[in-house]
DNA sequence: TTTTTAAATGCAACATTGTTGCAATAAGTT
DNA sequence: AACTTATTGCAACAATGTTGCATTTAAAAA
């Protein structure tokens, strides 16, 4: 993805498109998969750390980005359609994070989780699994 | 569990029964789901932010406790056992959070998730359910 | 029961992470 | 090119998590 298509992304979503997004994104369109935010800081360095939060929220709130927890409060995050199979702004995935090269694999979830839980309404879910990906296995 | 039994379950973890521990399990026995860290705090007020720090993390360690994370950066504790449908000291379910009493219910996984993955090896799975409970619905 | 000893606590100080307000700057519009 | 508004960068603050150390407490030994 390049920069006149991040742009339009951008616009699409009402958003500016400023260096510290483009840069952002194309960073994250680089690295491949999900990068936690600590990544994400150094990648970005010398970044104001108050400008990346900002800049992280904003693409989150546009459903550009989405955000998760994997064990720990390191928060990581992923560019919607491009780590994962899907348009939709809000979606339900499987994080795969491979214990060897780090890698963190979307998949897409269309389970019926109402088997498991009866009478209970789900709004929302998100599956984290940690273990050997198919390319370090 | 009164305090006796939780005595015993300390000891056989080799963990020293103190009040701070005795205390923090007797009130997430009485709370009766999974909770979080900052309700643990308020909970166990004037604690020493330390201690209590300390207390989960050596409960955590023995697998008296589990910790996970959903959706944010507050964590929140079970008891393993007596939120869980299982004696093992570590164990894969789903945390079902209702959106409207805010109660967690721990649900056992037993299915086979390499039908999502073909060659992943799984060694850790950790799922988030929120959404309206069978109490509240 | 008293003494011993090793673990756990409480405090202070520090480190890291996340937030708010505001003036300066840059993006998109006219 | 000038205008308008979102975004940035900085400073200050707030919240969260960690470390070292002297004191206290729990459990074992005498």
């Amino acid at each position: 993805m390049n920069s006149n298509q991040l742009k339009k992304l951008l616009h699409e979503r009402s958003l500016k498109a400023t260096s510290a997004r483009i840069e952002l994104l194309t960073k994250m369109h680089e690295f491949g998969s999900a990068m936690s935010h600590t990544a994400i800081q150094e990648a970005m360095e010398p970044i104001d750390r108050v400008t990346l939060y900002r800049t992280l929220e904003s693409l989150r709130e546009k459903g550009i980005i989405h955000k998760t927890f994997q064990g720990n409060n390191d928060a990581f995050y992923a560019i919607c359609g491009i780590n994962c199979d899907t348009e939709a702004q809000t979606h339900e995935h499987i994080h795969f994070v491979c214990n060897l090269c780090s890698s963190i694999t979307c998949v897409e979830l269309d389970e019926n989780f109402n088997n498991y839980l009866p009478k209970h309404q789900i709004e929302k879910v998100s599956i984290h699994i940690s273990g050997i990906c198919n390319m370090c296995a």
